[in-house]
DNA sequence: GGCTGAAACGGACCGTAGTCCGTTTTTATT
DNA sequence: AATAAAAACGGACTACGGTCCGTTTCAGCC
């Protein structure tokens, strides 16, 4: 019999391939916190990880993609908190908690990261996809609630208010207080999931 | 006494900067029509115009300011449909009926151009702020429904499943059909505004 | 170690958004 | 009609995203 392992997926990457990913990130995250979102060119990513500019493109596809794989490891830290962390985020708590914080938490990420979600662009359409985590985690948590009708579309509907360009609006050029803020969405949750 | 009349705001246009702005408004309609809206480039905006580059950006600010003053005439159009138009959108229908009629609507407007919407970005966010003629609409409906509650959020909960980047998604990405999308917006609507 | 093909690299190059400033046009005034 | 100030114009110029392709490096095999 032959060695080849069964459909390990795509090839693995080259171990340069790796080093430069890591080395890459690395001094876009640092230029992110030195000079802001738009100090993030892709020259400057380049330069300071002291490799090609195509490298940069080979890796992560356009500047949308390397700012994608930037909040990807924020998403990925927020993910482990609501699949394992304490309660009432974490499992635990009663379902409409669980709901509760976890609008609260995607408002607060989604706050904190607007700028990088803005320059991911599509890219960065992580919250709406019907297979990303918080819409997957937003069906489970309706079903918990025993709600009825067409829960893939009320999850977007209770994600759609959630989204960074929504919450900046609404925060910044309208200067509504967060606590507001929140509290309309958690009167959009009451008046979705409960029975007539 | 002077001649000067009482506050007539910014200082009017002048004619050769009015005739220009009809004629990169032209060219630039042209250009989505025949190319798409990628095709819409400054440069070749400004050719078509039969004008310099400057006074593009002079005009219309930024490539997304253009977009927007595109978006700008079939935003008008509706407008006026809305508030003039045939009910059930316009006047005459039941406040429940006009509030569907104007989500259906609002739906396909952002849907037909939701590639403009796109290249617009920020300067197209003409949905979701407060000030918007969707957002004074929504609230005036959810008004005369007598909802109770925080009616400026209940108004921007509700438009945010409408915007274009998450409809896209919804309709194309995940290939759900338009019906499938329209009435969960309506079972949202209804489970929003019913009382306890 | 040496070979080989595939993968990765790098940087010159291209297209486009946006700026800048010297020149031209408009408009109000006399 | 002449004049002058303000506004608008135009196109060369810059910076950045993205591509291309000749060169280099890696990994598996003898």
């Amino acid at each position: 019999m032959d060695l080849l392992p069964l459909a390990d997926g795509p090839t693995p990457e080259r171990s340069d391939a790796a080093r430069n990913r890591e080395a890459l990130l690395r001094a876009a995250q640092e230029l992110v916190d030195h000079c802001g979102t738009d100090g993030v060119t892709m020259d400057a990513v380049a330069a300071r990880a002291g490799v090609g500019k195509g490298t940069v493109f080979r890796r992560f596809d356009s500047r949308e993609g390397l700012m994608a794989a930037l909040l990807d490891r924020s998403e990925t830290a927020w993910q482990a908190e609501v699949i394992s962390g304490p309660p009432p985020l974490g499992p635990g708590a009663p379902a409409l908690d669980r709901l509760l914080a976890f609008g609260h938490s995607r408002m607060e990420l989604n706050l904190r990261h607007a700028r990088l979600i803005e320059a991911a662009g599509r890219a960065g359409a992580r919250s709406y996809a019907a297979e990303s985590f918080a819409a997957m985690h937003m069906r489970y948590l309706l079903n918990e609630l025993g709600v009825r009708g067409d829960i893939a579309l009320l999850a977007a509907a209770l994600l759609s208010p959630l989204e960074a360009i929504i919450l900046v609006q609404q925060t910044q050029r309208e200067q509504l207080p967060l606590d507001r803020v929140r509290d309309g969405w958690d009167d959009l949750v009451r008046r979705v999931i409960r029975e007539d």
